[in-house]
DNA sequence: ACTGGAAATGTTAGCGCTACCATTGCAACT
DNA sequence: AGTTGCAATGGTAGCGCTAACATTTCCAGT
């Protein structure tokens, strides 16, 4: 197609560049048309190394050279191509951040914390979204690993050994979260869903409720919560309770509908544990247009303490989380790692609190 | 970090390496240690070239050599480098979504919607949060065009004009969603909040509503539906509301708090128009604490129509957005321009529908 | 004057992949 | 036989950057 060989010729002439003839010349592969660290390092009479350095390292330039690149950054507009530079330097200032689903999910926060302190770092966060059903899970992996991201933060993923063999093979540090395995792929900040279950058990029990049901999702670590709370009101004495279990992940709808299925059922509930806030939300409401009073008629306990926990009417009792921090101590992991720092204790349990408001 | 992972490699590597001696051998710059390409290559006897069709476009490998290749590959479980690839072709495979901030918005379905469609092409989502105020926007649009993404997606962001400037200048393909502006960077996704404001208000109107009440958030397209909504109600003789502004992102407490603040007023209002579900959830909600029945003493009207807005007691009257529509129209758009397609219409007004449900 | 060394900058050689062309072999045509 | 066309594969040269050394300059210390 580009035959016209004579044009290179010609401005070669022109500019007296002396031209190396060892081949026929192919055609040049042209690249971006962007403007490159050595159009920069040209325009400002230095080499490209030295203006690398300008824009990572400034303390070590002379202040007049950087003055200078500076003044040719601006001048051309340049913006270093960070896929190039993530080759050279096998850092690739990406951090990827796995979950199943981010709609309307507990997760945000921790997503939001974990957005904040990377981009303080120089990291993007890259997002994966495996699902409830994980069967996508595995494709995900190879193409986060294939990004070569600098951490990976599982959030709330049930991880198949396949894809768990993957993530230790790749040698990235990774961050488990929201859950204590007790066989951590690398690093983990969660804390004990069955302890929730547990707690939240007595916590109920020592307020006089004696007659529980649950709502809860169908996912793996609203199992753990569940069958802590069914164990400890079992030990308790409390007969086996109804239960009604909807797909993850949870909406306000599913609250509502939870209820109206239980009371269907003509049982005789004092307390409704759900599995997420907004399940609780859901039971609340729907008490409301049943004219159910809550707390009196029907207890009502959610888990997370999401934002509008304490405004809803009434004030939701629950169980606080606090995702910000699972996602500022997940990002510390990592950081620690890419900087060669000693982590210290590789499992981190940031607990949880059971707050009584008036729902309960 | 393991070193000795690199075993397989050796032994591989121990048959017979030609050392090019020419120079004085500096030391060799030594890779990431994974397996790359020509690992591959070498174990299936092909080219690297080879292998690199094998895996992207296998139909033009002979089946043989493509099984001989998949063998090598999942023997070695390489994941091709894709920062590598990027560099190589030009291509990232990667799409940038800028928004204000991801904590229970309105955009999280638009993201969802994005994130599926580019998944189904191979490319993955880099997260930009902005904040509402916008003072971060500048750095993050450099750290997003060091990126070279295929596309970039803005949703509900103000641009600066020196932002403006720089995503015009990177050539990369740009969708605005969530508004209708005249001068669009690019391609754009949305629907007229003006338009939204006016409707509203005749929509109430026609219901018989006199004495309209706002809570809405400070951001730029609530001040536009805002607006919207004033001047119609003015054009149809309604006298100047009352209006309780809260910063964005709002929450049920803000709704809470803005009613309180109306009442406190005391102010005769028979309708209030909110600028999101949430605001108009705590509306509803406090309306509620203070046994105000609504619609009968109050009515309320949301923006959004949000997973829980039906399904709130009383279910919200509401203005639908099709959220996952702007991420799809938005994907479709990036696809077709990195496909070289032609897009058409580079502006798409997406609309709106007012639902009426029982606050309203 | 000479050495040592820190500060500033430069040179070279890749990082792991793909674009671009070239080559080979073989069936299907003139 | 000569040519064409196509399918399959290979060689080379980058993409834009940085790691690892190398070099130069200049000034303090003896």
């Amino acid at each position: 197609m580009s035959e016209i060989k004579e044009l290179a010729v010609t401005s070669a002439a022109v500019t007296s560049k002396p031209v190396r003839v060892k081949k026929p010349p192919r055609a040049a592969r042209r690249g971006t048309g962007d403007t490159t660290l050595s159009d920069v390092a040209k325009l400002a009479g230095v080499s490209a190394i030295t203006v690398s350095r300008a824009l990572k390292t400034p303390s070590i330039v002379a202040p007049e050279t950087l003055a200078r690149i500076q003044d040719a950054v601006s001048r051309t507009g340049y913006v270093p191509n960070l896929m190039a530079g993530g080759l050279a330097s096998n850092r690739s200032g990406l951090v990827a951040a796995l979950m199943p689903t981010i709609a309307g999910s507990v997760f945000l926060e921790t997503v939001q914390a974990l957005t904040d302190a990377f981009d303080d770092a120089g990291c993007q966060l890259i997002l994966g979204q495996s699902g409830y059903t994980g069967f996508r899970e595995d494709a995900l992996i190879n193409a986060i690993v294939g990004r070569r991201p600098d951490g990976i933060v599982l959030t709330g993923i049930m991880h198949s050994p396949e894809g768990r063999k993957r993530l230790l093979a790749s040698g990235i540090p990774v961050v488990e979260t929201w859950d204590l395995t007790p066989t951590p792929i690398d690093m983990l900040v969660g804390f004990s869903h069955e302890k929730v279950g547990r707690e939240v058990a007595d916590f109920l029990y020592s307020k006089g409720y004696r007659r529980p049901a649950i709502v809860s999702a169908d996912d793996y670590r609203a199992g753990l919560r569940r069958s802590g709370f069914e164990q400890r009101m079992h030990a308790l004495g409390v007969a086996p309770m109804p239960v009604h279990i909807v797909a993850a992940p949870t909406s306000l709808r599913d609250g509502r509908e939870g209820l109206a299925a239980l009371l269907a059922q003509a049982v005789d509930v004092d307390v409704v544990f759900c599995s997420s806030d907004v399940l609780a939300h859901g039971v609340v409401t729907e008490a409301q247009a049943r004219a159910i009073d809550v707390p009196r008629d029907l207890a009502v306990m959610g888990f997370g303490d999401l934002a509008f926990a304490s405004y809803i009417h009434p004030a939701l009792t629950t169980v606080h989380i606090d995702g910000r921090a699972i996602g500022r101590q997940a990002a510390q992991f990592i950081m620690d790692r890419i900087e060669g720092r000693d982590v210290g204790e590789r499992v981190r349990d940031i607990g949880f609190s059971i707050v009584p408001r008036l729902s309960a």
